[in-house]
DNA sequence: TGTACATCAGTGAACGCGCGTTCACTGATGTAC
DNA sequence: TGTACATCAGTGAACGCGCGTTCACTGATGTAC
């Protein structure tokens, strides 16, 4: 079924680009497409379940190939696990960007509502990186934990732009960044457990919202408060 | 060799009990000691690998009995998981426990303490814990979702009765302890991670308490601060 | 442009292995009289 | 206390299955001349 489906692209991309061939692209773009298909496959399936009960064969089943064709890509599952933890960090990386480029008058909100679209659009990546955050292979779970870090590091660097946040110890911001990251990982979680109910949504941005103006209001009397 | 070991004591308890049988016990007491061999046979090999890629065979292998005899204890690897959470969660109910027993001047770093102590004593149950929290199975993950829940609604419980803290909205006592939770469960991954690295582990601890002070600060000035 | 050769993504048969689960069994422990 | 029978934790053989991996292969794509 999927083979016939794969022809008829085919033509259709042979009328579009005058190719005479019939062939979708050159043999390296065809490599990467199923590569891509492979990594794809994965990650659908992965829905039900973790990394480590996933078997080559399931994933090249799902694609359409035969299970020896997945070496041309991996040389093992562990790899594409790798891959897969890379992909969704990308995901990760842009939403912060898209964070850190919109300016609104309520950073709090603002940081929220992006996380909820993003954790929606790309449910798939966050849940595989909340999923294989502890539970798998170890070079999956060190590449997770690298990401994160460095994820913490840009909020503490961000955190610093803020209005009288400069004379803060940089130790102290990062410590800051880093609870955080922890309560929006525990949102992330949560976002992805209560799934499309409305009102589980609501409630779980308006915890969110508490939760990260009550460390910013700690953030504000840090250095007025004896210890 | 196991049954060896097992004869020469069975040999002391007869000696000791005047049990002219030669015997470890009841029938029942036997029965339940072999299902504690399968739960901690399976603990200590989920030090290096999730629930999901833990086979039956290995468990039993590790115990010493045959495989069939797995089913005389549980009817599945699944029903072992479950079985696993809720032992893992008596450790951290006990731990809240003793935190709340022992009263210190400074409750922050008193309650991180007790945190350490017990990590490093249950290290394996606190690995499970977070390791299966979101990698595996529905049942098991349900179970550890639950008990976080009541862990989070009990210290929202502690908190009302500090000075200051009985004006404060339940559902807002509420999100404080859910921050600290996600807090104390980042610390517990760190922990688990740092090893035994007394400097990574000094690191950790001060980075512990000034999060949770960060709340506790923050907490002070909730209801003074506008929004 | 046409031809001869090289590359290489995907094929298909085959392998040995560990798995979960079934089944009839054994023999020590437990119970009724 | 002694005997006859019931219970049942653990045994051992056997099964069918899906797995990862090897290998020689095919035929379309790419390249050199």
């Amino acid at each position: 079924m999927r083979k016939v489906d794969e022809k008829k692209s085919a033509s259709t991309l042979t009328f579009m680009t005058g190719d005479a061939s019939g062939s979708l692209g050159t043999r390296q773009e065809r490599k990467l497409r199923t590569r891509q298909a492979l990594l794809d496959a994965a990650l659908r399936l992965l829905a039900d379940g973790s990394l480590a009960s996933l078997s080559l064969r399931e994933v090249t089943r799902e694609v359409g190939i035969v299970p020896t064709a997945f070496y041309r890509h991996f040389a093992s599952m562990d790899e594409l696990g790798v891959a897969l933890a890379e992909e969704s960090m990308r995901t990760l990386r842009a939403m912060l960007r898209d964070a850190r480029r919109k300016p609104t008058d309520d950073a709090i909100s603002g940081s929220v509502a992006i996380l909820v679209d993003q954790v929606r659009k790309h449910e798939s990546h966050f849940q595989f990186l909340v999923r294989e955050r502890y539970g798998g292979v170890a070079d999956v779970r060190r590449a997770i934990a690298t990401e994160l870090r460095l994820l913490g590091s840009e909020l503490a660097t961000d955190l610093a732009r803020f209005p009288g946040m400069a004379e803060w110890d940089p130790d102290d911001l990062r410590m800051a960044a880093d609870l955080m990251v922890a309560g929006m990982l525990s949102i992330v979680m949560a976002l992805l457990e209560v799934g499309p109910h409305p009102q589980g949504l609501a409630e779980v941005v308006d915890v969110a919202e508490r939760q990260l103006r009550l460390i910013a209001i700690g953030m504000v009397h840090w250095h007025s408060t004896p210890r």
